[in-house]
DNA sequence: TGCAAAATATGCTTAAAAACATATATTTTT
DNA sequence: AAAAATATATGTTTTTAAGCATATTTTGCA
Protein backbone atom coordinates (compact mmCIF):
# COMPACT_ATOMS: atom_id res chain seq x y z
CA UNK A 1 0.00 0.00 0.00
CA UNK A 2 1.32 3.36 -1.14
CA UNK A 3 1.95 5.93 1.78
CA UNK A 4 -0.45 8.93 0.79
CA UNK A 5 1.58 12.17 1.19
CA UNK A 6 0.14 14.76 3.01
CA UNK A 7 1.09 18.43 3.01
CA UNK A 8 0.62 19.88 6.19
CA UNK A 9 0.30 23.27 7.72
CA UNK A 10 4.10 24.85 8.74
CA UNK A 11 4.43 24.61 12.61
CA UNK A 12 4.12 28.37 13.06
CA UNK A 13 0.81 28.35 10.71
CA UNK A 14 -0.92 26.41 13.49
CA UNK A 15 -0.79 28.41 16.57
CA UNK A 16 0.04 32.53 17.47
CA UNK A 17 2.97 30.46 20.08
CA UNK A 18 5.01 29.73 17.32
CA UNK A 19 4.28 32.87 15.06
CA UNK A 20 6.27 34.57 17.10
CA UNK A 21 9.78 33.04 16.21
CA UNK A 22 12.02 34.99 13.95
CA UNK A 23 12.09 33.96 10.05
CA UNK A 24 15.43 32.53 10.83
CA UNK A 25 14.04 30.26 13.92
CA UNK A 26 10.91 29.31 11.80
CA UNK A 27 13.34 27.91 8.95
CA UNK A 28 15.90 26.05 10.99
CA UNK A 29 13.31 24.37 13.25
CA UNK A 30 11.23 23.77 9.93
CA UNK A 31 14.61 21.54 9.07
CA UNK A 32 14.45 19.60 12.26
CA UNK A 33 10.78 18.73 12.55
CA UNK A 34 9.46 15.85 12.18
CA UNK A 35 5.99 15.16 11.44
CA UNK A 36 4.59 11.68 13.11
CA UNK A 37 1.27 9.55 13.10
CA UNK A 38 -0.07 7.93 15.57
CA UNK A 39 -3.16 5.55 15.11
CA UNK A 40 -6.40 5.16 17.41
CA UNK A 41 -5.16 4.40 21.43
CA UNK A 42 -1.49 4.97 20.38
CA UNK A 43 0.99 5.92 23.37
CA UNK A 44 2.47 8.76 22.51
CA UNK A 45 4.70 9.25 25.73
CA UNK A 46 4.53 7.72 29.05
CA UNK A 47 5.28 8.65 32.97
CA UNK A 48 8.39 8.11 33.72
CA UNK A 49 9.77 8.10 30.11
CA UNK A 50 12.33 11.04 29.77
CA UNK A 51 11.27 13.88 28.65
CA UNK A 52 13.70 15.02 25.34
CA UNK A 53 10.76 15.91 22.59
CA UNK A 54 7.75 17.52 22.90
CA UNK A 55 4.51 18.09 20.03
CA UNK A 56 2.42 19.94 18.48
CA UNK A 57 -0.97 18.01 17.24
CA UNK A 58 -1.97 18.92 13.93
CA UNK A 59 -4.72 16.70 13.67
CA UNK A 60 -6.62 14.44 15.61
CA UNK A 61 -7.55 14.56 19.63
CA UNK A 62 -5.39 13.38 22.76
CA UNK A 63 -5.83 12.49 26.48
CA UNK A 64 -3.70 13.01 28.74
CA UNK A 65 -3.49 11.17 32.01
CA UNK A 66 -1.72 9.90 34.92
CA UNK A 67 -1.67 6.50 36.35
CA UNK A 68 -3.17 6.78 40.18
CA UNK A 69 -2.99 4.49 43.00
CA UNK A 70 -3.80 0.58 41.67
CA UNK A 71 -3.02 1.72 37.84
CA UNK A 72 -6.63 3.95 37.96
CA UNK A 73 -6.08 6.22 35.06
CA UNK A 74 -6.91 9.96 35.55
CA UNK A 75 -7.44 12.21 32.54
CA UNK A 76 -6.13 15.77 33.36
CA UNK A 77 -6.46 16.90 30.10
CA UNK A 78 -7.67 17.05 26.98
CA UNK A 79 -6.03 17.75 23.59
CA UNK A 80 -6.97 19.16 20.11
CA UNK A 81 -5.67 20.46 17.06
CA UNK A 82 -2.64 22.76 17.16
CA UNK A 83 -2.14 22.50 20.95
CA UNK A 84 0.83 21.54 22.12
CA UNK A 85 2.35 19.15 24.73
CA UNK A 86 4.95 17.49 26.73
CA UNK A 87 7.30 21.08 26.78
CA UNK A 88 6.10 21.11 30.47
CA UNK A 89 8.54 17.67 31.77
CA UNK A 90 11.04 19.40 29.22
CA UNK A 91 11.20 22.48 30.61
CA UNK A 92 11.60 20.63 34.41
CA UNK A 93 14.05 18.61 32.96
CA UNK A 94 12.17 15.81 34.45
CA UNK A 95 10.53 12.73 32.86
CA UNK A 96 7.21 13.17 31.48
CA UNK A 97 4.72 12.85 34.92
CA UNK A 98 2.12 12.03 32.49
CA UNK A 99 0.75 9.55 30.17
CA UNK A 100 -0.19 11.01 26.16
CA UNK A 101 -1.98 8.56 23.79
CA UNK A 102 -4.74 9.22 21.34
CA UNK A 103 -8.30 8.75 21.27
CA UNK A 104 -8.49 9.35 17.46
CA UNK A 105 -5.44 9.02 14.90
CA UNK A 106 -3.29 12.02 15.05
CA UNK A 107 -0.83 13.71 13.10
CA UNK A 108 1.91 15.71 15.23
CA UNK A 109 4.68 17.54 14.69
CA UNK A 110 7.48 16.27 17.10
CA UNK A 111 9.76 18.83 18.13
CA UNK A 112 13.61 17.90 20.02
CA UNK A 113 13.66 18.91 23.46
CA UNK A 114 16.75 20.77 22.89
CA UNK A 115 15.72 22.39 20.30
CA UNK A 116 12.58 23.58 22.01
CA UNK A 117 14.37 24.78 24.97
CA UNK A 118 17.22 26.48 22.31
CA UNK A 119 14.35 28.55 21.20
CA UNK A 120 12.93 28.92 24.52
CA UNK A 121 16.34 30.63 25.41
CA UNK A 122 16.92 32.60 22.58
CA UNK A 123 13.32 34.13 21.74
CA UNK A 124 12.17 36.51 24.61
CA UNK A 125 8.60 36.56 22.75
CA UNK A 126 8.47 32.87 22.55
CA UNK A 127 9.29 32.19 26.25
CA UNK A 128 6.62 34.78 27.27
CA UNK A 129 4.02 33.11 25.57
CA UNK A 130 5.13 29.73 26.75
CA UNK A 131 4.65 31.40 30.33
CA UNK A 132 1.34 31.95 29.33
CA UNK A 133 0.39 28.82 28.35
CA UNK A 134 2.09 27.28 31.50
CA UNK A 135 0.12 30.07 33.44
CA UNK A 136 -3.18 29.08 31.55
CA UNK A 137 -2.58 25.15 32.57
CA UNK A 138 -1.84 25.42 36.36
CA UNK A 139 -5.45 27.55 36.62
CA UNK A 140 -7.34 24.61 34.84
CA UNK A 141 -5.31 22.12 36.84
CA UNK A 142 -5.83 23.65 40.12
CA UNK A 143 -9.51 23.74 39.34
CA UNK A 144 -9.59 20.64 37.75
CA UNK A 145 -8.97 19.84 41.69
CA UNK A 146 -11.61 21.10 42.98
CA UNK A 147 -13.79 19.80 40.75
CA UNK A 148 -13.07 16.14 41.23
CA UNK A 149 -12.42 16.33 45.06
CA UNK A 150 -15.11 18.46 46.07
CA UNK A 151 -18.14 17.58 43.76
CA UNK A 152 -20.59 14.53 44.02
CA UNK A 153 -20.49 11.69 41.07
CA UNK A 154 -23.32 13.76 39.14
CA UNK A 155 -21.78 16.98 39.44
CA UNK A 156 -18.20 15.34 38.39
CA UNK A 157 -19.94 13.66 35.39
CA UNK A 158 -21.93 17.16 34.25
CA UNK A 159 -18.79 18.78 34.47
CA UNK A 160 -16.89 15.97 32.49
CA UNK A 161 -19.48 16.21 29.77
CA UNK A 162 -19.71 20.30 29.88
CA UNK A 163 -15.55 20.00 29.52
CA UNK A 164 -15.86 17.81 26.33
CA UNK A 165 -18.34 20.23 24.86
CA UNK A 166 -15.92 23.23 25.38
CA UNK A 167 -13.25 21.56 24.05
CA UNK A 168 -14.42 19.66 21.00
CA UNK A 169 -17.92 21.35 20.66
CA UNK A 170 -20.78 19.90 18.84
CA UNK A 171 -21.15 17.68 15.55
CA UNK A 172 -22.78 19.51 12.33
CA UNK A 173 -26.62 18.46 14.18
CA UNK A 174 -25.81 20.84 17.08
CA UNK A 175 -26.24 18.77 20.09
CA UNK A 176 -23.97 15.75 19.51
CA UNK A 177 -20.45 15.99 21.37
CA UNK A 178 -18.01 15.42 19.02
CA UNK A 179 -15.90 13.23 21.39
CA UNK A 180 -16.80 9.41 21.08
CA UNK A 181 -15.24 7.83 24.83
CA UNK A 182 -15.74 5.08 25.85
CA UNK A 183 -17.86 5.05 29.59
CA UNK A 184 -14.53 4.16 30.81
CA UNK A 185 -12.55 6.96 29.53
CA UNK A 186 -15.85 9.38 30.70
CA UNK A 187 -14.99 7.44 34.44
CA UNK A 188 -11.13 8.35 33.82
CA UNK A 189 -12.26 11.84 33.34
CA UNK A 190 -14.32 12.17 36.80
CA UNK A 191 -12.90 9.80 38.54
CA UNK A 192 -15.48 7.68 39.37
CA UNK A 193 -15.83 4.03 38.52
CA UNK A 194 -16.58 2.55 35.08
CA UNK A 195 -19.66 1.31 36.47
CA UNK A 196 -20.76 4.74 38.18
CA UNK A 197 -20.20 6.54 34.83
CA UNK A 198 -22.05 3.86 33.21
CA UNK A 199 -24.73 4.45 35.81
CA UNK A 200 -25.34 7.96 36.34
CA UNK A 201 -25.20 8.54 32.19
CA UNK A 202 -28.48 6.77 32.06
CA UNK A 203 -29.88 8.71 35.02
CA UNK A 204 -28.97 11.72 32.79
CA UNK A 205 -30.48 9.90 30.14
CA UNK A 206 -33.59 8.53 32.36
CA UNK A 207 -34.10 12.68 33.02
CA UNK A 208 -33.97 13.92 29.75
CA UNK A 209 -30.43 15.63 30.12
CA UNK A 210 -28.59 13.74 27.45
CA UNK A 211 -29.70 11.07 25.11
CA UNK A 212 -27.12 8.20 24.38
CA UNK A 213 -26.70 5.69 21.26
CA UNK A 214 -23.57 4.02 22.22
CA UNK A 215 -21.10 6.50 22.00
CA UNK A 216 -23.04 9.31 20.75
CA UNK A 217 -23.99 11.16 23.58
CA UNK A 218 -26.38 14.27 22.26
CA UNK A 219 -26.55 17.08 24.77
CA UNK A 220 -29.96 17.53 25.46
CA UNK A 221 -30.46 20.41 28.29
CA UNK A 222 -26.73 21.60 28.36
CA UNK A 223 -28.42 24.48 30.95
CA UNK A 224 -29.27 21.18 33.68
CA UNK A 225 -26.20 19.71 33.52
CA UNK A 226 -23.82 23.32 34.31
CA UNK A 227 -26.36 23.42 37.30
CA UNK A 228 -25.54 19.95 38.47
CA UNK A 229 -22.05 20.75 38.11
CA UNK A 230 -22.07 23.78 40.23
CA UNK A 231 -24.03 22.37 43.26
CA UNK A 232 -21.78 19.69 43.17
CA UNK B 1 4.53 51.64 70.55
CA UNK B 2 8.06 52.25 68.43
CA UNK B 3 7.74 50.34 65.46
CA UNK B 4 10.85 48.24 65.12
CA UNK B 5 12.58 48.96 61.60
CA UNK B 6 14.10 45.51 60.44
CA UNK B 7 16.92 45.43 57.35
CA UNK B 8 15.77 43.12 55.06
CA UNK B 9 18.05 41.22 52.63
CA UNK B 10 17.54 42.75 48.98
CA UNK B 11 14.95 40.79 47.22
CA UNK B 12 17.18 39.29 44.45
CA UNK B 13 19.14 37.79 47.54
CA UNK B 14 16.41 35.47 48.75
CA UNK B 15 16.00 33.19 45.51
CA UNK B 16 18.70 32.67 42.16
CA UNK B 17 15.08 33.36 40.25
CA UNK B 18 15.62 37.26 41.13
CA UNK B 19 19.37 36.96 41.00
CA UNK B 20 19.44 36.66 37.13
CA UNK B 21 18.03 40.64 37.45
CA UNK B 22 21.02 42.97 35.77
CA UNK B 23 22.30 45.08 38.34
CA UNK B 24 20.40 47.86 36.42
CA UNK B 25 17.25 45.84 36.44
CA UNK B 26 18.33 45.47 40.64
CA UNK B 27 18.03 48.97 41.04
CA UNK B 28 15.44 49.52 39.32
CA UNK B 29 13.23 47.43 41.70
CA UNK B 30 14.40 47.82 44.44
CA UNK B 31 13.10 51.18 44.74
CA UNK B 32 9.87 50.31 43.72
CA UNK B 33 9.46 47.33 45.92
CA UNK B 34 7.45 47.45 49.49
CA UNK B 35 7.86 45.50 52.44
CA UNK B 36 4.68 44.31 53.68
CA UNK B 37 4.05 43.10 56.85
CA UNK B 38 1.32 40.58 57.58
CA UNK B 39 -0.25 39.39 60.90
CA UNK B 40 -0.93 35.45 61.59
CA UNK B 41 -4.02 34.42 59.41
CA UNK B 42 -4.08 37.62 57.55
CA UNK B 43 -5.59 37.52 54.09
CA UNK B 44 -2.64 38.55 51.62
CA UNK B 45 -4.89 38.20 48.21
CA UNK B 46 -8.32 36.88 47.96
CA UNK B 47 -9.75 34.60 45.22
CA UNK B 48 -11.34 37.29 42.63
CA UNK B 49 -9.08 39.90 43.23
CA UNK B 50 -7.97 41.81 39.70
CA UNK B 51 -4.06 40.71 40.00
CA UNK B 52 -2.17 43.31 39.73
CA UNK B 53 0.55 42.29 42.25
CA UNK B 54 2.91 39.67 43.51
CA UNK B 55 4.99 38.60 46.16
CA UNK B 56 7.94 37.47 47.50
CA UNK B 57 8.36 36.12 51.07
CA UNK B 58 10.76 36.90 53.06
CA UNK B 59 10.08 35.51 56.26
CA UNK B 60 6.92 33.39 57.55
CA UNK B 61 4.54 30.82 56.67
CA UNK B 62 1.82 30.90 53.93
CA UNK B 63 -1.29 29.11 52.38
CA UNK B 64 -2.60 28.73 49.45
CA UNK B 65 -6.39 27.60 48.81
CA UNK B 66 -9.25 27.64 46.89
CA UNK B 67 -12.58 28.18 48.24
CA UNK B 68 -14.31 25.32 46.83
CA UNK B 69 -18.01 23.68 46.83
CA UNK B 70 -20.46 24.92 49.96
CA UNK B 71 -16.94 27.53 51.06
CA UNK B 72 -15.36 24.12 51.79
CA UNK B 73 -11.64 25.42 51.42
CA UNK B 74 -8.81 23.42 49.68
CA UNK B 75 -5.18 24.29 50.66
CA UNK B 76 -3.31 23.67 47.29
CA UNK B 77 -0.18 24.79 48.16
CA UNK B 78 2.72 25.64 51.24
CA UNK B 79 4.92 28.52 51.19
CA UNK B 80 7.83 29.33 53.06
CA UNK B 81 10.72 32.10 53.22
CA UNK B 82 12.56 33.15 49.65
CA UNK B 83 9.17 31.36 47.73
CA UNK B 84 6.92 33.38 45.44
CA UNK B 85 3.69 33.87 44.69
CA UNK B 86 0.71 35.42 42.57
CA UNK B 87 2.73 35.97 39.58
CA UNK B 88 0.77 32.99 38.15
CA UNK B 89 -2.11 35.18 37.97
CA UNK B 90 -0.34 38.23 36.87
CA UNK B 91 0.55 36.65 33.72
CA UNK B 92 -2.48 35.37 32.61
CA UNK B 93 -4.16 38.65 33.28
CA UNK B 94 -6.50 36.89 35.35
CA UNK B 95 -7.70 37.59 38.62
CA UNK B 96 -6.22 35.90 41.42
CA UNK B 97 -7.55 32.34 41.38
CA UNK B 98 -6.70 31.34 45.10
CA UNK B 99 -6.94 33.00 47.87
CA UNK B 100 -3.50 32.94 50.25
CA UNK B 101 -3.09 34.00 54.04
CA UNK B 102 0.08 34.17 56.45
CA UNK B 103 0.03 30.55 58.55
CA UNK B 104 2.09 32.69 61.18
CA UNK B 105 3.35 36.47 60.44
CA UNK B 106 4.71 37.52 57.43
CA UNK B 107 7.00 39.40 55.61
CA UNK B 108 6.81 39.86 51.80
CA UNK B 109 8.34 41.96 48.85
CA UNK B 110 5.15 43.28 47.33
CA UNK B 111 5.84 43.64 43.66
CA UNK B 112 4.04 45.87 41.11
CA UNK B 113 2.63 43.44 38.50
CA UNK B 114 3.38 45.53 35.47
CA UNK B 115 6.90 45.66 37.36
CA UNK B 116 6.84 41.99 37.30
CA UNK B 117 5.63 41.64 33.76
CA UNK B 118 8.33 44.60 32.81
CA UNK B 119 10.87 42.58 34.12
CA UNK B 120 9.33 39.19 31.73
CA UNK B 121 9.15 40.86 28.82
CA UNK B 122 12.97 42.57 29.09
CA UNK B 123 15.01 39.61 30.50
CA UNK B 124 15.03 36.12 28.90
CA UNK B 125 16.84 34.67 31.41
CA UNK B 126 14.24 36.19 34.74
CA UNK B 127 11.53 34.47 31.88
CA UNK B 128 13.10 31.35 31.77
CA UNK B 129 13.44 30.75 35.58
CA UNK B 130 9.80 31.72 35.87
CA UNK B 131 9.14 29.05 33.17
CA UNK B 132 10.42 26.84 35.20
CA UNK B 133 9.10 27.68 38.36
CA UNK B 134 5.68 27.01 36.83
CA UNK B 135 6.71 23.78 35.73
CA UNK B 136 7.30 23.03 38.89
CA UNK B 137 4.50 24.00 40.10
CA UNK B 138 1.85 22.23 37.62
CA UNK B 139 3.42 18.87 38.28
CA UNK B 140 3.04 19.54 41.50
CA UNK B 141 -0.87 20.53 41.14
CA UNK B 142 -1.25 17.31 38.89
CA UNK B 143 0.36 15.07 41.23
CA UNK B 144 -1.75 16.72 44.07
CA UNK B 145 -5.19 15.82 42.10
CA UNK B 146 -4.37 12.08 41.76
CA UNK B 147 -3.59 12.01 45.81
CA UNK B 148 -6.47 13.94 46.56
CA UNK B 149 -8.81 11.98 44.52
CA UNK B 150 -8.15 8.37 44.47
CA UNK B 151 -6.11 8.22 47.97
CA UNK B 152 -8.23 6.93 51.20
CA UNK B 153 -8.71 9.02 54.41
CA UNK B 154 -5.47 7.90 56.17
CA UNK B 155 -3.17 7.99 52.78
CA UNK B 156 -4.28 11.37 52.37
CA UNK B 157 -3.77 12.87 55.79
CA UNK B 158 -0.18 10.61 56.10
CA UNK B 159 0.39 12.47 52.60
CA UNK B 160 -0.24 15.92 54.41
CA UNK B 161 2.28 15.35 56.87
CA UNK B 162 5.06 14.09 54.81
CA UNK B 163 4.51 17.52 52.62
CA UNK B 164 4.83 19.78 55.59
CA UNK B 165 7.81 17.53 56.48
CA UNK B 166 9.45 18.07 53.26
CA UNK B 167 8.50 22.01 53.22
CA UNK B 168 9.07 23.16 56.53
CA UNK B 169 11.31 20.02 58.09
CA UNK B 170 11.26 19.64 61.84
CA UNK B 171 11.87 21.53 64.69
CA UNK B 172 15.63 21.35 66.62
CA UNK B 173 14.64 18.17 68.42
CA UNK B 174 14.06 16.64 65.29
CA UNK B 175 10.55 15.11 65.06
CA UNK B 176 8.19 17.74 66.07
CA UNK B 177 6.64 19.18 62.48
CA UNK B 178 7.98 23.29 61.95
CA UNK B 179 4.20 24.02 61.51
CA UNK B 180 1.69 24.94 63.87
CA UNK B 181 -1.68 24.02 62.58
CA UNK B 182 -5.25 23.46 63.33
CA UNK B 183 -7.13 20.06 62.33
CA UNK B 184 -9.02 22.35 60.33
CA UNK B 185 -6.44 23.60 57.95
CA UNK B 186 -4.84 19.61 57.81
CA UNK B 187 -8.60 18.81 56.99
CA UNK B 188 -8.38 21.71 54.46
CA UNK B 189 -4.86 20.27 53.14
CA UNK B 190 -5.98 16.47 53.15
CA UNK B 191 -10.05 16.86 51.74
CA UNK B 192 -11.74 15.52 54.51
CA UNK B 193 -13.89 17.21 57.22
CA UNK B 194 -12.33 18.48 60.47
CA UNK B 195 -14.11 15.55 62.46
CA UNK B 196 -12.40 13.22 60.07
CA UNK B 197 -8.67 14.80 60.27
CA UNK B 198 -9.34 15.04 64.01
CA UNK B 199 -10.31 11.04 64.15
CA UNK B 200 -7.46 9.89 61.66
CA UNK B 201 -4.85 11.66 63.56
CA UNK B 202 -6.25 10.25 66.84
CA UNK B 203 -5.73 6.68 65.31
CA UNK B 204 -2.13 7.25 63.51
CA UNK B 205 -1.32 8.54 67.52
CA UNK B 206 -2.55 5.50 68.86
CA UNK B 207 -0.90 3.21 66.35
CA UNK B 208 2.41 5.09 67.27
CA UNK B 209 2.83 6.84 64.13
CA UNK B 210 2.90 10.10 65.97
CA UNK B 211 2.49 11.61 68.78
CA UNK B 212 0.12 14.95 69.49
CA UNK B 213 0.24 17.66 71.98
CA UNK B 214 -2.68 19.90 70.87
CA UNK B 215 -0.96 21.36 67.36
CA UNK B 216 2.97 19.78 68.32
CA UNK B 217 2.66 16.83 65.95
CA UNK B 218 5.73 14.82 66.64
CA UNK B 219 6.71 11.91 63.36
CA UNK B 220 7.37 8.70 65.29
CA UNK B 221 7.17 6.36 61.80
CA UNK B 222 8.12 8.86 58.87
CA UNK B 223 8.70 4.61 56.86
CA UNK B 224 5.35 3.97 57.70
CA UNK B 225 3.37 7.04 57.15
CA UNK B 226 5.48 6.92 53.95
CA UNK B 227 4.02 3.67 53.32
CA UNK B 228 0.08 4.40 54.09
CA UNK B 229 0.51 6.90 51.91
CA UNK B 230 1.61 4.93 48.82
CA UNK B 231 -0.84 2.14 49.39
CA UNK B 232 -3.84 4.79 49.45
C1' DT C 1 -8.93 34.67 87.23
C1' DG C 2 -12.89 33.31 85.28
C1' DC C 3 -16.01 33.27 81.45
C1' DA C 4 -17.04 32.61 76.66
C1' DA C 5 -15.73 30.97 72.48
C1' DA C 6 -13.31 28.01 69.75
C1' DA C 7 -11.02 23.75 68.94
C1' DT C 8 -10.51 18.95 69.78
C1' DA C 9 -12.22 14.34 70.86
C1' DT C 10 -15.35 10.55 70.28
C1' DG C 11 -19.53 7.95 69.42
C1' DC C 12 -23.49 7.12 66.44
C1' DT C 13 -26.24 7.55 62.12
C1' DT C 14 -26.77 8.33 57.41
C1' DA C 15 -25.42 8.91 52.74
C1' DA C 16 -22.37 8.22 48.98
C1' DA C 17 -19.65 5.62 46.16
C1' DA C 18 -17.05 1.42 45.47
C1' DA C 19 -17.15 -3.39 44.86
C1' DC C 20 -19.28 -7.27 43.28
C1' DA C 21 -22.45 -10.02 40.46
C1' DT C 22 -24.80 -10.97 36.33
C1' DA C 23 -27.08 -10.06 32.12
C1' DT C 24 -27.12 -8.10 27.67
C1' DA C 25 -25.36 -5.76 23.82
C1' DT C 26 -21.73 -4.54 20.75
C1' DT C 27 -17.43 -5.08 18.51
C1' DT C 28 -13.58 -7.77 16.98
C1' DT C 29 -11.55 -11.89 15.57
C1' DT C 30 -11.57 -16.23 13.44
C1' DA D 1 -21.51 -16.04 10.26
C1' DA D 2 -20.13 -17.78 14.61
C1' DA D 3 -17.36 -17.32 18.53
C1' DA D 4 -14.82 -14.68 21.63
C1' DA D 5 -13.76 -10.60 23.67
C1' DT D 6 -15.05 -6.27 25.15
C1' DA D 7 -18.21 -2.80 26.56
C1' DT D 8 -22.53 -1.48 28.51
C1' DA D 9 -26.42 -1.98 31.63
C1' DT D 10 -28.47 -2.74 36.07
C1' DG D 11 -29.31 -4.72 40.58
C1' DT D 12 -27.27 -5.86 45.30
C1' DT D 13 -23.96 -5.61 49.02
C1' DT D 14 -20.25 -3.59 51.42
C1' DT D 15 -17.14 -0.02 52.50
C1' DT D 16 -15.96 4.59 53.16
C1' DA D 17 -16.56 8.97 54.56
C1' DA D 18 -19.77 12.61 55.68
C1' DG D 19 -23.03 14.40 58.90
C1' DC D 20 -24.65 15.02 63.34
C1' DA D 21 -24.57 15.06 68.39
C1' DT D 22 -22.33 15.80 72.54
C1' DA D 23 -18.44 15.94 75.71
C1' DT D 24 -14.18 17.79 76.91
C1' DT D 25 -10.25 20.57 76.43
C1' DT D 26 -7.85 24.57 75.12
C1' DT D 27 -7.55 29.32 73.95
C1' DG D 28 -8.73 34.17 73.81
C1' DC D 29 -10.25 37.87 76.24
C1' DA D 30 -12.70 40.90 79.61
Amino acid sequence: MKKKIVEHKKLWELSPVWDVLTEQEKQWLDGRVEVVHFPKNALIHSEGDRADRMWVLITGKVRIYKEGVGQRAQIIRLLKAHDFFGFRAVIAGDTYTSCASAFEPCEVYQVNGEDFMTLLRQNNTFCYKVVQALATDLAVSEIQTINLTQKHIRGRLAESLITMRKKYGYDEDGCTLALYISREDLANMSNMTTSNAIRTLSQFAQEGLVSIDGRKIKVLNEDELKHISRLG
